[in-house]
DNA sequence: TTGACTCGTGAATCCCGATTCACTACCAGC
DNA sequence: GCTGGTAGTGAATCGGGATTCACGAGTCAA
């Protein structure tokens, strides 16, 4: 009944010297975690499941998080930071639409590999805590396709819309058609280029960009 | 310890004669789970919740289903019944593009009253019995997406594509530009017909068909 | 060596919602 | 008035998973 728990107080901590990853642990917790929700959704995580996969026991978790919450906004930030990050490195093209192909194909050659985690970093609904990270990084994908859209309307290679709406669109476009179960997909495209292709061509043509590669020019201006 | 429950074994049950709505119970608690359904998703609507809705005890809901999950399924059905048929009877236009853009209409249009619900028939998972029911309303949907572009295909109206691909899409985009945790339409926009317009037009680029109303005309022929 | 601190253990506990069941109330036909 | 059948009650029970905690063990610094 007493108060447990001391208040941590980090001091500097110099680092081990011993030569097991003694670091590892937590990252492995968070490692663990994102596999499994990988593998079964949300309710193949328990923390149970978590601890058995690190090799550590349940009660180890609440070292290093105040909650599976908390945990579940680790695996969320860091899910989201990787995707984030290897879309806006594909961003770097000519042309503006080439720049939204690039992201939208990066994005989705991520989705592809790890459906389950796409959709649970999108989709399925946790405490209010981890839906509160999603959100940041939900907000941060549309706001980076909008921005996208934006610089292509401005140069005139698509006509003017509300682009947040049309991030939107894309997102969930996007979502749905890679990791939507049993999207219709699975069954019928064999390569993983090709859906990407197709999925691209979808999305060209859905913010009104020219249809096919290079062909026909859009004149722009029109809503 | 003996076995209750003796087996109800239903007699052909001449209707009551009294006035109170006896047959309404299960009715009901089917309602009242939609309602909480959609005030606040899967988590808010426990047994307890719709039992005290629908002004009976808990275990009331027993009598009508065997379980939670089955009283779900029915929700399920009824839900998606209703908005597939609205859909479907919007779709009795002229040309298949016009037909497209109805369905689309109609279903928005139900989705943005009963946001959550939409979403959570959709999306939310829950017990593996009512994922199954929410994928043969998933599937069918989508099947009906695909029928309309097929024949908008045949009719030349819209370029050659992979329909189940485009369905699966055009349904995420839906389901994400409107019901999208805060999509980002609920603070742009003000009139529920500007965005149902937004959406169609939307839907419209995407699937290739020519951009506004009725300028432009695609030549047909191109994937 | 000792004290302070960190990492870890795992059984016990807590929590919370679904489910059960003994019992009551009403109704209809005999 | 009985009897059988259905609808409903609500407290008790069950189950599963998160969280706690008393108790090591290793490790550093004084």
């Amino acid at each position: 009944m007493t108060t447990r728990r001391p208040k941590p107080r980090l001091r500097s901590r110099v680092a081990r010297s011993s030569d097991k990853p003694v670091v590892a642990t937590r990252q492995r917790l968070v490692d663990a975690a994102r596999e499994l929700l990988e593998e079964g959704g949300y309710a193949a995580a328990s923390v149970q499941a978590i601890a058995d996969r690190t090799g550590v026991a349940a009660g180890a978790m609440y070292r290093h998080f105040p909650s599976k919450a908390e945990l579940f906004v680790d695996v969320f930030r860091d899910a989201a930071r990787r995707d984030l990050a290897a879309v806006e490195e594909a961003a770097s093209s000519q042309s503006c639409i080439a720049r939204l192909e690039a992201a939208v194909a990066a994005h989705a050659r991520g989705a592809l590999r790890h459906r389950r985690l796409a959709w649970a970093l999108l989709h399925e609904p946790v405490d209010p805590l981890v839906d509160a990270e999603r959100l940041v990084y939900r907000r941060t994908y549309c706001r980076n396709m909008a921005a996208l859209l934006r610089q292509a309307i401005a140069a005139g290679e698509i006509p003017d819309q509300n682009v947040e709406f049309s991030a939107a669109a894309l997102v969930g476009a996007i979502a749905e058609a890679l990791v939507g179960p049993l999207s219709p997909v699975a069954g019928q495209m064999t390569s993983e280029e090709e859906i990407v292709a197709t999925l691209v061509r979808f999305c060209r043509r859905s913010v009104g960009a020219a249809d096919a590669g290079t062909l026909r020019r859009v004149p722009a201006k029109r809503r």
